[in-house]
DNA sequence: CCCGTGAGTGACTGTATAGTCACTCACATG
DNA sequence: CATGTGAGTGACTATACAGTCACTCACGGG
C-alpha cells in the first residue's frame, strides 16, 4: 500500500497517528496495530520507524507539547490586554481552543497515568518545564499566578474526561465555572 | 490456602488488594491475578466474589472515595481555624496526610485515563460529586473557593504523578510552591 | 538493462490474560 | 454418620498483542 515515500516523511505521519489513537485508547490500550491502521501502514513498519512502542508514545507526547507550547506563544502574541494577567488569560484562550478535539488534552492524562514508565515521566517532565518556563518569561506573571494558570488547566483535564461539563448538578457547575473547556 | 472465611468477609479485603493493586499499575496494567495474589485467593474466586474486572475496579474506585470523604470530613471537624477558608484549610491538610502512600491519588489519576469506560466514569463523577457537596457544604465557602480547592487537588495530582516534587529545577518550584503533597 | 538500496509487508512466535467450569473439600445440621 | 451448602481452586479456552524476520518490489544510478 501506499505511494513510496521516505521514512522521513513518514515519522511525523505516523506520530500524528499515534497522538490521535493513544489519546484515544491510552498507553496499554491502543496497539501498534492501531496506529498502523490510522497511519495506512503495516503493524511491521512501525517498528522499523520507532524502535518500541515505549518509544512511539514518548514521541507521541513530545509532539502534543511541541504544539501546546506553539499555540500558547501564539496567544500570547496576540494578547489584547498586555499585562501579566492579561497575556496568561490569552494563553488560557489558546489552549481551550487548541485542545477542543480532546486528543491533546487526553495524551497528557494518560501519560500521567503511565508516567512511572522512566522515559514517559521524563518526557511528561519535559512537556510541563516548557509549559511553565513559556508562561512564566512571556507574561512575566509571578509564581503564584503562573502555578494557579496550571492548576486550573489541570481542573479543566478533570472537566473534560469525567464529562462533568454535561452534567446539569450543583457541584459540576462549581467546578465548571468560568473554565473555558472544549464544548 | 486460607482459612475458610465468609464470601461476604472476604469482600472487602479483595477490595483494599484492588485499590492497591490498580493504584500502581492502572486499568490495563494490573490483572485479576495480580489482585488475588495480593488478597491471597485464586484468580478464578475473584470471579466469584466480582462479576467483571470492571466491576472490581469501579468497587476499589467508589471504596477510594469513601475513604476520601470520610478524611475530609475528619479533617473539618478538627478544624482550629473554623472560618470557611480555615474548614477548607484544614480539609486541604487531612487530605495531604491521606494520599501520603499515594495509592488513593494514583488510583484516581487512573480512573480519569479510562472514564470513558461508562460504569468508571459514572463512579468517578459519584466521587467528585460527593467531595464537591461535602467541600461546600461544610466549609460554607462560596463556589469559587471551593472550586480553587478541587484545582489545586488536581494540581497536586499532577506533581506527585510526575515527580515534579524532586526536581530542583525553578519551573517545578512554581508548581510545588506551598502544595502540601506527600513527601 | 541491471543491480543496489531502502520502502514496505506477510506470516510467525511467545507470552499474557479475561473469563469459565467442573471439581474438591470443610463444615454445620439432623 | 450422612448429606447439603457454600468456600475455594486447577485447568482450560479463546483471544490478543509486542516484537521479529525473511521476503518482495519499486526506483534511481551506472
Amino acid at each position: 500500500m501506499s505511494s513510496l515515500s521516505t521514512a522521513e516523511e513518514r515519522v511525523p505521519v505516523v506520530t500524528a497517528s499515534a497522538v490521535r489513537e493513544f489519546a484515544s485508547g491510552g498507553y496499554r490500550g491502543t496497539t501498534i496495530a492501531d496506529v498502523a491502521r490510522d497511519a495506512r501502514i503495516s503493524p511491521a513498519y512501525v517498528f522499523k520507524l520507532f524502535p518500541s512502542k515505549e518509544r512511539l508514545f514518548v514521541a507521541a507526547l513530545a509532539d502534543c507539547f511541541r504544539q501546546i507550547v506553539e499555540t500558547l506563544s501564539m496567544g500570547a502574541d496576540e494578547a489584547e490586554d498586555t499585562s501579566s494577567d492579561g497575556i496568561l488569560d490569552a494563553m488560557g484562550g489558546a489552549y481551550a481552543e487548541l485542545i477542543s478535539d480532546r486528543s491533546l488534552l487526553m495524551l497528557q492524562v494518560h501519560a500521567q497515568s503511565v508516567a512511572n514508565i522512566p522515559e514517559i515521566g521524563q518526557a511528561l517532565r519535559l512537556g510541563m518545564a516548557s509549559v511553565v518556563r513559556l508562561a512564566k518569561s512571556r507574561s512575566g506573571a509571578s509564581d503564584d499566578a503562573v502555578q494557579r494558570f496550571v492548576a486550573y488547566g489541570q481542573l479543566c483535564h478533570l472537566i473534560v474526561t469525567t464529562g462533568i461539563d454535561d452534567v446539569p448538578d450543583e457541584w459540576a457547575s462549581i467546578l465548571s465555572a468560568g473554565i473555558r473547556h472544549p464544548r
